[in-house]
DNA sequence: AGATGAGTCAGAATT
DNA sequence: TGACTCATCT
């Protein structure tokens, strides 16, 4: 890949200033209008080190773009001085938008705005032979990245039972985020993999170079290197860079903490951004150390607070608030807002999991039809926040069998999937045939009859003649090291490699043409043809889209490289849809209306973290639960359960001490269905029953003001929860399961039939009043039959 | 080379 | 419980 691009976008940046962008003549910039008077100290604050403490929802991304146009316009930085740096694409993408529009027609260059990796592998691109890569290095992903390792522990007659590659690349990359380099790794972690970790890592990096190859991690820590090491390169940039802007600052981890305190070493105009009370990726290699230190580390700092909210109420930001106070050693700061008051955080006990659900589609339908005296609230403005994924399970079943339309938020990325990969890999071969991982990940894909044997005979020739795999497959071919059909197949696709690649270089065809025909003539699209499992049709799906996806681009090239940093992918916004996602998915959203199951102990905070991790985890936890909370803007709903299943067992559990933690003035503790009044509530009533909830059963009153009485000291909350979740029972539902027989029997295995969410598709199984249908779009889904229709009457229903 | 069965393990996820 | 990996059999 050649790096001229990187080059003219260098070049181009540094054209001298328009005239357009000199400060405006007379009158306060309507980009400066509106903002609140810290937002505005933060924009106008331009020399010398700042720390915009934003807290939630009290518009940072506002004040951050806001200062970049201000720069420019004031003449302070031409465009191409100024270095914006965000942590995910979609946070540049966002402030790209957002900066376009305040600067309206006059195009005067742009800022260096990207994620830190993009922004590395362009500066890295200039400077590869400093780090012995050639300036054309491909960037491995994670799954490239294990592979590598796995080769490399095979060869260390490691036991990879006992030590996964997968370990050693957490490893590797832990060690990438502290910024330490093979020769640096300090000797407590010399024990780390059996002993062998870091030798292991020393082969890696060497294997890597010999590659002309760099993972994630790398991109930072080449560049670090190259600043530690070279003051004249570290120079240059730091003139080039005269205003640095950091997005999340307290999700940096140590490398990037060092990439930028290189930097901005000179000249000291860094402003970070950022909140510790919403640092939840330190297991990610973040530091929330790197915020808190911001004034030691940058002398003269100015710390400047936003701290008016615009998204919630004042009980949601005062029940978030109280619950963060628990956590010691923050910086601090204060929420306000001038909304009214509005509803409390809402807190409810169920009996399971799956009571749970089944109540919150009841209120998520209650809420669409307005009630209360509410006003109708449409499914886009509700989500469910869960602390992991599996937890989303349970929505989904209950989801689907109410027909309530939901959407996931995260799950697995499309360029993650098998078939996109396999095709990525035949692109990346075409482009350059030095890429012997994405030659091994292809050379039996489709099944070509070479199997393990034949690519270690393959990779022996390579290795004795000093050569790539593709070559290594040339000599095998040649000197018939291979017989029968492995001989012929792989005479096939080496000319065919040779094909592609000359097409890429001569490019004879257009590039979204070289790539169906590579599809097709490497028999990778035939394969998902004659692929009779249900997801094939869905891969061939993928395919398509992969295709379409590189129309956006002007070469192979491009893309792979794009794909390589950018690997998210649009998510379907069809319909309104309740949006389900986990807490971290959530952080930088924010919804009307919010939900948030699962606040038992051991589930949330998670056990685990606070195993690993102390009180730090704890910790980490609650600003997780922070998190949760704020992203509520008018309805906040907090529950638990007292019964879950834990990996299939049934367990009982407490509630969450993040309930204990919430200011009782600002939550409102809601009855359960089922507990008062209903078949079970009069005969579930033990002696323990506070006196409260036995005046309640006894009235059949769901009378708030009577519990808000009783609901003043501390630790009674998680009592009282308890107590109300021994007393119930499951609800009825759950025990007589109606079987709508006539809905049932009129289906057996094979019947074509239709829903009306997922489509047509043939009924593989019946399991009681559950369909097992393999649809045609949607894959192998379990439906309630009561939703199900046969094919043919279709067109009868009136969906 | 594909299918089957035993065994294992269970977290958040960006680039 | 269930998804996934790996080893072994056919």
């Amino acid at each position: 890949m050649s790096s001229f691009s990187d080059d003219e976008a260098f070049e181009a940046a540094s054209q001298p200033l328009s005239r357009r962008a000199m400060a405006q003549p007379g009158g306060a910039a309507p980009y400066l209008e509106g903002l609140n008077p810290a937002q505005r100290l933060a924009v106008e604050t331009m020399d010398g080190p700042v720390l915009m403490l934003a807290g939630a929802g009290t518009g940072k991304t506002r004040a951050l773009t806001a200062r970049i146009v201000h720069l420019m316009r004031t003449g302070r930085a031409r465009p191409n001085e100024i270095l914006a740096v965000t942590f995910t694409n979609k946070a540049a993408r966002e402030m790209k938008e957002r900066i376009g529009r305040m600067l309206g027609e006059a195009v005067e260059g742009l800022p260096w705005l990207g994620t830190f990796h993009a922004i590395c592998v362009k500066l890295l691109r200039r400077h590869a032979e400093l780090v012995g890569l050639k300036s054309n290095f491909t960037i491995l992903d994670t799954d490239d990245q294990i592979r590598l390792l796995k080769q490399l522990v095979a060869a260390e007659n490691i036991d990879d039972k006992r030590w996964p590659a997968r370990m050693l690349a957490g490893i590797i990359d832990d060690w990438k985020n502290r910024a330490l380099t093979p020769d640096k790794v300090p000797t407590a972690d010399a024990s780390a993999y059996d002993g062998k970790g870091v030798k292991l890592y020393a082969a890696y990096q060497l294997r890597l170079r010999e590659l002309n190859a760099v993972d994630f991690g790398d991109l930072l820590l080449h560049m670090v290197t190259i600043f530690q090491t070279r003051d004249d390169v570290l120079d240059q940039y730091r003139r080039w860079f005269r205003y640095i802007l950091v997005d999340e600052y307290q999700d940096t981890n140590a490398a990037q903490y060092l990439w930028l305190r290189l930097l901005a070493g000179g000249h000291k105009n860094i402003c970070c951004v950022g909140d510790d009370d919403q640092s939840i990726y330190g297991w990610r290699g973040a530091e929330v150390g790197n915020i808190l230190r911001f004034e030691k580390d940058f002398e003269g700092a100015e710390v400047i607070r936003l701290e008016q909210n615009y998204r919630s109420t004042p009980h949601i930001l005062a029940a978030a608030s109280g619950l963060i106070t628990a956590n010691k050693g923050r910086l601090g700061k204060t929420l306000w807002t001038e909304e009214q008051e509005g509803e409390r955080v809402r807190l409810i006990g169920h009996w399971d999991g799956d009571e749970e659900a089944r109540w919150v589609g009841e209120e998520i339908e209650a809420a669409q039809r307005g009630t209360r005296g509410m006003a109708p609230v449409g499914l886009d403005s509700m989500a469910i926040l869960v602390r992991a994924s599996h937890q989303m399970r349970a929505f989904e079943d209950r989801f689907l069998t109410i027909g309530l339309p939901y959407r996931v938020i995260g799950g697995p990325r499309f360029y993650e999937r098998l078939e996109i990969r396999d095709a990525m890999a035949y692109f990346r071969l075409a482009v350059s045939p030095d890429d012997d991982l994405a030659f091994e990940r292809i050379v039996n894909t489709p099944k070509r009859g070479l199997g393990n044997k034949a690519v270690q005979t393959i990779q022996r020739a390579a290795r004795s003649n000093g050569v790539n795999l593709v070559e290594g497959a040339r000599i095998v071919v040649q000197t018939k090291l291979l017989g029968g059909k492995g001989l012929k197949e792989l005479t096939v696709l080496v000319e065919a490699l040779d094909r592609w690649h000359g097409q890429v270089v001569s490019e004879s065809d257009t590039h979204v043409e070289l790539a169906e025909m590579i599809l097709d003539e490497s028999g990778y699209t035939g394969m998902w043809q004659n692929d009779k499992t249900p997801e094939a049709p869905g891969r061939l799906e993928n395919l398509k889209e992969l295709v379409k996806a590189l129309e956006a681009f002007d070469s192979l090239q491009g893309f792979l490289e794009h794909v390589a940093l950018i690997m998210d992918h649009a998510q379907d916004d069809a319909g309104e849809k309740v949006s389900i996602m986990t807490l971290h998915a959530a952080k930088g959203l924010e919804f009307p209306m919010v939900f948030l199951p699962g606040w038992e102990d051991g589930l949330f905070p998670s056990q685990r973290s606070m195993d690993e991790s102390g009180l730090r985890g704890l910790e980490e936890e609650r600003r997780l639960a922070y998190v949760g909370i704020t992203r509520a803007e008018a309805v906040c709903t907090i529950s638990f359960a007292a019964n879950r299943r834990v990996y299939g067992q049934w367990q009982s559990q407490l509630p969450s001490r993040f309930i204990d933690e919430l200011p009782e003035a600002h939550v409102e503790v809601l009855t359960p269905p089922g507990l008062y009044g209903g078949t079970y509530g009069a005969a579930g009533m033990s002696s323990q029953a506070s006196p409260a909830i036995a005046e309640a059963q006894g009235s059949r009153l769901h009378d708030n003001a009577a519990k808000a009485d009783v609901y003043n000291s501390p630790g009674w909350k998680r009592l009282q929860a308890r107590g109300q979740a021994r007393q119930m029972r499951q609800p009825a539902e759950a025990k007589n399961i109606t079987i709508d027989m006539t809905a049932v029997s009129s289906f057996t295995a094979g019947d074509r039939v239709f829903h009306q969410k997922f489509g047509y598709g043939e009924v593989m199984g019946v399991e009681g009043d559950k369909l097992d249908i393999a649809f045609d779009k949607a894959g192998q889904k379990k439906v309630v039959a009561r939703f199900i229709v046969a094919a043919d009457a279709a067109d009868d229903v009136p969906f």
